[in-house]
DNA sequence: TCAATTGTAATAAAATTTGTTACAATATAA
DNA sequence: TTATATTGTAACAAATTTTATTACAATTGA
């Protein structure tokens, strides 16, 4: 994760776990974090995907939330972001004659897997509530 | 860890690892990686600063371990060559006039660094002798 | 002295991430 | 029903990161 989709994705939802019921725009998001609208549509387009929030188009359009912030876990924000494994990416295309590059990644999937694991089922135990309750 | 900086030093010291005494070049340790020996010396470089391995100029040179790979965890590699946190990059420059944007990376270094934190202490289980033995 | 090797720098190429611009579709309010 | 504000998305551009390549001085052993 060399990028800022979680740190955008859980800013985002605290703005809006704290608007309530409000339609909030993409151009006051884009505010908050000091970036561009068109970014967080984009981000908010993920996080419609997974189901946390529903956007209205038209005058007074904006997103809220599709469900409670406490039914909202750190760890479906990260999977619902996520794009590499903790531990990296594998090499690929290891050399099969080599006893090591031959059987590497077979070993390491496991590793990255259950490294993976350890990171959501803690993160399964924070909710989106607790963290947004922070800042009110 | 949007690189496979992980994978690649894991590659090397298992290689090493099951090499006892000998001096291995980087060109062999290259064909086995499938990548080019200066980049593998570029790698070796940063296991050598976190003192694993020495490395040895001239004919007949090569690379060899620094300590038992007993004496070496998975964690000590990581820890060697990881460049992001696990949860990635943070948004800086966020709104200080927003309550949300003031105050949100104070919340985020603490959650960033607990799972860091988690994934290092349970990497610290696990040997390299007890991960290069699989390939012997 | 010759040959092989490291260590490192400089550079280039490729991939990923972030930012920008534009606009059709849509929804509200006057 | 018209004007206005907004999303959703695409296309593109810029910036950053990652990977690969080339080169060569310094070193070591034979």
């Amino acid at each position: 994760m060399n990028n800022t989709r979680f740190s955008t994705a859980i800013h985002i939802l605290t703005l809006l776990a704290d608007s309530g019921e409000n339609w909030v725009n993409s151009d006051w998001i884009a505010g908050s974090i000091n970036t561009n609208a068109a970014m967080v549509r984009k981000e908010l387009s993920a996080l419609q995907d997974a189901g946390f929030v529903i956007g209205r188009k038209g005058k007074e359009g904006g997103s809220r939330l599709n469900k409670p912030s406490s039914q909202i876990s750190l760890a479906d924000i990260y999977v619902a972001v996520k794009n590499t494994e903790v531990l990296g990416k594998k090499n690929l295309n290891t050399n099969p004659q080599c006893p090591v590059g031959k059987q590497i990644n077979k070993e390491l999937d496991q590793l990255y897997s259950d490294t993976d694991q350890l990171v959501i089922n803690s993160l399964k135990g924070l909710t989106l509530e607790n963290f947004a309750k922070k800042f009110r």
